[in-house]
DNA sequence: CCTTCAAGGGAAAACGTTTTCAGGAATTTA
DNA sequence: TAAATTCCTGAAAACGTTTTCCCTTGAAGG
């Protein structure tokens, strides 16, 4: 691989004046800035980013670390920061913690040795004590799982609101008997979100006794056929459904499929990401949508912000607003269905 | 951040020295080995991975460069991959192309300023031509989707037996009026998934008017349910679907509940990839199952090998077993319905 | 007692850039 | 014409490591 010695040997210059044309910038004749391109050219020369980062004490490189890339959302979020920042002039590095503080904490510090300028992350647990050690060393960002007294920025989507959207909407719709179906039980946001429905019950004045919740540590793809199957089963089994998590609404249609109800007639859903599936489902699912896009784009511009302009005191949390997607899994509550 | 210097006049020795504690090679006393330890712990330092690169001429880094983190497919290839190379000690940066021939150069570029150390990659389009550069520079494995006439190694599922596999399954339940439907007409392996289609039914005996194929430039997500829509209301509908991807079928799925039809007697569908909700749809799908995860490995396994080992001409490519997923969503074909 | 060898450690070069500094030439200003 | 300014270029230091080379010391072997 060309080096700038070669460049500059090649063109007769010093290797000064070849990093002049390069990075285009200080004072150099047109006639040197020629023979200096062709030399480039003509070796192929590409400047190692290694090098220039060791000198220049910044890699241009933002660490991305996510609790897994296989859960759709996260692949898009993933996706949206890569786009946001490439076009900036910065790279990331993606890193898939499968939801396993261990190689969180691996990640984290691999990060930091490899000097990146900054980091944006989705934690993984309840715990801080992973990322603690990131902070003191650059800016971070936390995105869509919120960590409690951390001083850093925060990208969070108002759970609690989408909670609270999900559940008036079954409560408006005359249903009284709802079940929550959830995983992932140490995670902040589904927290959240489940408050947000308990006040939505509180706000109704209806009885507590409207809304059961289930919450299981399995993953996402059983547990949602799982409680579902049992539950629909029972001679007063529920009327509606709210599930933390699309995929969780989806094996929720499942099991109601096999237990031979009428959906939705017989049973109303709503999920909850609006993940691009959910609108191809049948019947198509209602659910509560993440501003996942302006999320994305949020925590790319803060961070970069926050690179550029150094501590901004005090740390502001921007809170973004849901949306309810009303689709054809919820329907009103017949008295006898 | 601690750099080697302080740790060295922390602990009274020498930079040498401290870099032989760090790499654990070479002599050095108890005594030195526990003041640097100490020093290293109290200055919290993590060596420069800028750095070290730099002077080892190796980076440790691989890239990986796939069509689109949002496919299924490929967030659980990239998963799989990172998982492998971490234990090996290596990193990885994801770039996401997003099926964009552009993009693809630029990251291309991207990586070969980056000093990777060899790249895996999952192309885009049909021609080689964006990533040629990289060929040159480093090892470089061609996973998923193949290009013609490239002096690569690489791990391919074997798309015609697969496409031969759910075709096989149709005809033997009796179908003989079955469509074909797809997206990403500029795929190798979609290709070969319709050509193995055409060898079932050729090995058949059956007339070549039994299969119809439709493609289309749409997305994955829009031409299922598009093309099944106007499909399914004809007179002489067919009463097989072979989709050439998990995501096409779930609109097809869709489009034949809206029109009516009752699943899976009046019509059967076979879908490709097998991706996770795929044995959650209702009724869950008859699908061809990639070998995903034995092919992340071979690929991360055999890089670390050509880095290692340096060229193994001549190229040899892994062709991998795919596999029929029996499910509900195939039923044979009854005369008259 | 002399030679060899192993253990231990420091000085300095090297990796490939960027950037500061210094200086020369050409041009403008006083 | 002298002084100041602008344009152009190269030498060399610096970024934080690893590694080579060399030197010392102590012990073992003859």
């Amino acid at each position: 691989m060309a080096t700038i010695k070669e460049v500059a040997a090649h063109a007769s210059v010093s290797v000064a004046t070849v990093s002049r044309v390069v990075n285009n910038n200080g004072y150099v004749s047109e006639d040197l800035r020629l023979r200096v391109t062709e030399a480039m050219h003509l070796l192929d020369y590409k400047p190692s980013a290694l090098a220039r980062s060791l000198r220049r004490q910044e890699s241009l490189t933002i660490g991305v670390l996510v609790p897994g890339l296989n859960q759709p959302f996260f692949a898009a979020l993933a996706t949206i920061i890569q786009t946001t920042l490439f076009a900036a002039g910065y790279r990331i590095i993606i890193c898939s913690s499968e939801e396993s503080s261990d190689d969180e904490a691996a990640y984290v510090d691999m990060l930091i040795r490899q000097r990146v300028d900054g980091a944006i992350i989705a934690p993984t647990g309840r715990s801080s004590e992973a990322i603690t050690p990131l902070l003191s060393k650059m800016p971070v960002i936390l995105i869509d799982r919120d960590l409690p007294d951390l001083r850093v920025n925060r990208i969070l989507a108002n759970n609690f609101q989408g909670g609270c959207y999900a559940m008036e909407h079954l409560l408006r719709l005359g249903h009284r008997h709802i079940a929550l179906i959830g995983a992932q039980p140490h995670s902040a946001s589904m927290d959240q979100r489940i408050q947000g429905a308990w006040k939505a019950i509180a706000d109704a004045g209806v009885a507590e006794n409207s809304l059961k919740t289930l919450i299981s540590e399995r993953s996402e793809f059983d547990v949602g056929y799982a409680f579902a199957r049992d539950l629909l089963r029972r001679k007063r089994r529920p009327t509606a459904v709210f599930a933390l998590t699309d995929v969780i609404a989806i094996g929720v249609l499942h099991a109601a499929a096999e237990v031979g109800l009428k959906l939705p007639d017989e049973l109303s859903v709503v999920g909850f990401d609006d993940i691009p599936l959910s609108s191809y489902l049948i019947p198509s699912l209602t659910t509560v949508a993440q501003p996942i896009h302006r999320m994305g784009e949020a925590a790319a511009e803060l961070l970069l912000s926050r690179i550029k302009n150094g501590h901004p005191e005090p740390f502001e949390s921007l809170l973004l607003d849901m949306k309810l997607m009303l689709r054809a899994s919820t329907v009103p509550h017949r008295r006898g269905a």
